[in-house]
This record gives structure tokens, sequence and C-alpha cells, in this order.
DNA sequence: AGAGCTAGTGTAAAAATTACACTAAATCAG
DNA sequence: CTGATTTAGTGTAATTTTTACACTAGCTCT
């Protein structure tokens, strides 16, 4: 018989890649850590599993604690377990990421975890030399993300509940990086009927106002059942920059 | 300070879902356990992780140890940490798939994890009982790879080096758990040159002989970097049954 | 020599995608 | 109140991709 108590002394962690959007902008929820190590450092929200709970009500905890997020959509990506990852022992991680609308944060800053709680736009990740191997697990989160976002309808989930189709062709050209058709991305997202047309006006605009839409929920489970295909291609017209920095 | 060892108590596993190919059905390689938790039953190929190895690693070892099979297609899928999921504590595993050439595959005999080592079809699978949550992760391995194999040219990682175009289809068809039509699948993927045409024709066989074919790994790589798209769309001719038990 | 098998091939119709430019409706400044 | 400014909103034709579909070719075995 083994001694299985050699492989009892590790440790796992849930980390969590909170997805915002505003102003045309992806952003992700960084927090300055409170704790060795790195304290200081600027680093994804999360924490210690704990010994009675399982991954995803952990995950759950973390946003709950941090930023008093409910109910968001959450997804499982990666687990990063680099021997030297963390300096207290081997400690695997459990990367998420969630998609939250901006406006329904409330920082929690009574937390002893975070010292301060900020958003940062994706494109600005890389210099901010984030704790652990955190740079690597966002770069993967946002890659799954852009993948994902290609055959799920969950863009929304970082939309307030009533936007126009301009926002929402903002939020998908953020995401893909890559400009997009205006009429052609209409034509394709009213094609899919998942959007409920209010019938209501954006309103002190200093243009034409643009009609406001809802996501409808229930076509979205129909969809999701059932496996479904949400592809949009880019315009061919437009290259944007490459951000490189 | 907190007391950070009370987390330092858990453990970590890798666990692989290998899948093989072999006249026209798609294989899952189960050991018959030698140890407890679960002894006599079947179950994924896995062990603890070792404190000073990666995740990665650890995956490899585990395929080498168990199947001396070496350099082969690796993935990681997810990770499952259900709290009493282990009957000997808190373990969470990191699931991998991984696509091995049936004929590769060398099983070892002499290893005090497993009594037996045997391929078994994915339709089966769900007929054996297996060893922990190791069903759901079969299961959600093989919906990864029904996903990922549209996406990317990973099927002839399952095929010997020569393979005909029938063969390439029966695989694509096992996999998608669907019926391909003849003429659009060659046409799609010879249109994608990723197939290196031999020359050389099938042998011995009661029928017109087929040309044989190899994957053209250049290319491979080529499509791999600017993430490329495979997608194939199943024929509306014939329906396959439902496999429902 | 013929039966039995699987290999291999082309085309036309339908559907999806793409490229593209002007008018409409609000605010704001003068 | 007029014109400038800004974004909203809309249709079509060309191109590409996908789909459906059936017969001949070439080998072995009896």
């Amino acid at each position: 018989m083994k001694n299985f108590d050699t492989y009892f002394k590790s440790a796992f962690t849930v980390d969590n890649v909170i997805f915002g959007f505003d102003e045309s902008d992806l952003k992700i929820l960084l927090i300055k850590r409170q704790e060795e190590p790195y304290i200081d450092h600027w680093g994804l929200p999360g924490y210690f599993v704990l010994p009675d709970e399982d991954l995803n009500t952990a995950a759950r905890r973390v946003l709950k604690q941090l930023a008093g997020l409910d109910n968001v959509y959450l997804e499982q990506v990666k687990s990063f377990g680099a021997v030297n990852r963390h300096p207290f022992g081997r400690v695997i991680t459990v990367a998420y990421y969630s998609l939250v609308k901006i406006a329904d944060f409330s920082p929690q800053p009574d937390n002893d975890v975070a010292k301060e709680v900020r958003w940062f736009s994706v494109a600005d990740i890389s210099k901010l030399d984030l704790a652990f191997d955190h740079e690597e697990m966002a770069d993967v989160c946002f890659e799954t993300l852009k993948r994902q976002v290609r055959v799920r309808p969950i863009g929304f989930e970082l939309l307030p509940p009533k936007f126009t189709l301009t926002e929402l062709q903002h939020l998908y050209e953020a995401i893909l990086e890559t400009d997009l058709d205006k009429r052609n991305f209409r034509k394709k997202i009213l094609s899919m009927n998942l959007l409920i047309d209010l019938d209501e006006m954006q309103a002190g605009v200093a243009h034409r106002p643009a009609k406001l839409y809802q996501f409808d929920y229930e076509k979205y489970q129909e969809f999701l059942q059932e496996g479904f295909s949400f592809e949009l291609k880019e315009s061919k017209r437009k290259e944007r920059p490459v951000v490189t920095d």
C-alpha cells in the first residue's frame, strides 16, 4: 500500500477573469493585492477553495465577496499548475471567466483581500506586471471568450438590459478585435430572432436616437440546448491597427 | 496573518481520456483498477500529480507508463472538483484527452495500477459504471473532441500514417455521430490541401483499391497558427439512430 | 465470366455571405 | 430658426459556399 499522505499537501485556488464592457472598451476587473505573496501587485480576484466547497461555488463566492455580484455568467476555462507558480507551496488554480454588466458592479471595499478594485482595458493588462501567472490566465480567458462569443449568444451578458444595435456591434468589435459591417451585422443579428424590439428610443443624445432592444432569454435557452451557431465574420473594408503593446 | 496551512491538505490528479479509432469505431482506453478506491472497477487512466511535476508532464507520464505512448496529441479539457468525488480526501482532477493511433499502443502489463487495459467503444462507456466521476469526464471530453474536430485538423492523429479518404470519412462520422456525404466530404477535405496524395494504392482488398493519402504536417502548422476553420456539416440524407443506451 | 464490393467523380440549385452609399432624425451653435 | 454635426437606419446585386444527388471503374472471389 502506498503512502498517499505525500500527495495531500497541495492547495488549490480559483481565479476569476471578470469581463465588463464600457464605452466601446472591453475591460477586466483587477484587485490590488492586500496579502502576500505579490502584495501591492495587481492581480485577478481569486482565493483558496475552501475544504468543503466545490470549484464553481468557490468561483461564485469570490465574485460575490469581492464585487457584490450574483447570478453572473460564469465558465471554467483552464487549470494552471506549473510547479513553482506559487511561492507558498504547490498550488494549482482553476481559471474562470465571467461576464458582468458594469453598472451592476458594486465594489466591496472592506474586504481584507483587496486594497483596491478597478477596471482595466484588456489592451492595458500586459503593462501591469500582474501577480503570479495571471497575465497568461487573462490571455487564455480572452481567447476563450473570443472563440465562444462566435458560437453562443453570450455577448448580451455584458450589456445593460436595454441596448442599441450599435452598442451591440461595438461590443462584438471589441471582443473580436475587428470591424464589422453595419448592415450585415444588423441583418445577421436580427435574423436570429434573439432580440425583442422595445419600441422605445434612446433619449438625450445629440443625434438621431436609436431603437432600444432587449435580449430574449427564452429563445436563448432554446438555442443553448440545440447547440447553435452564431458565426460573425469580419468586414474586409477597414483594418484595425494591431495593438502590440 | 491567516493560517494557510488549512488549505494545503488537498491532492490533485490527472485523468486521461485516450481516444483511438478502429474499424469505424471510436474507442476509449480504460483500465481495470488495481487499487482502492474503486478496486476492480473500470476507470480512466490517471494518477496523482507528483509534488515536482507540472500538470501536462503528469498527463504525459500517465500515458507513457500505462500505455507506452509518447508524443501524443494531448489537450487539457476541464477540472473536476466536487467536494466528495474522492473517498480518501479532497482531490480535484484535471481531465485531458489524447488522440492515439491504436497500432502504436503497447499496454504495459507490469504496472501496479492497472490489472487490465482495454479499448471500449464510446457508445458502451455508460454501461460500465466507471469509477469516480469518470463517466462524466469521458462525456465532457467526447463533446470537446466533437467540437474541436470541426475547427482543427486533429482527426489525423487517430489514423495510421497512410489512410484512404473513406477511412478518414468514417473517422469523422464516428466522432461527429452523423453521416457525411461522400462527394462533399472529399471536395472539402481535398480543397484544404492538407493531404499528400501518395500515388499508392490499398492492397489486398476484395474490391477496387483506394488511393492512399498522408497528412501534411507542414501545412497543419501553418493552419494552427492562423487559427483556421474546418467546418464539416452533416448530410441531410440519412439519419443515424440515436444511441440511447 | 459474372457477382459483389467499394472507389471515384461533376453539376446545378439553393443559401449564405459579402460589398457598398445614401437619407432620416435628433442636438447644438450661431 | 437655420444650418452643421452626428449617428441611425435601410436594400440589393455579385460572389461564394453549401447542398443534393447517381452512375461508372476496378479489384477479388467463386
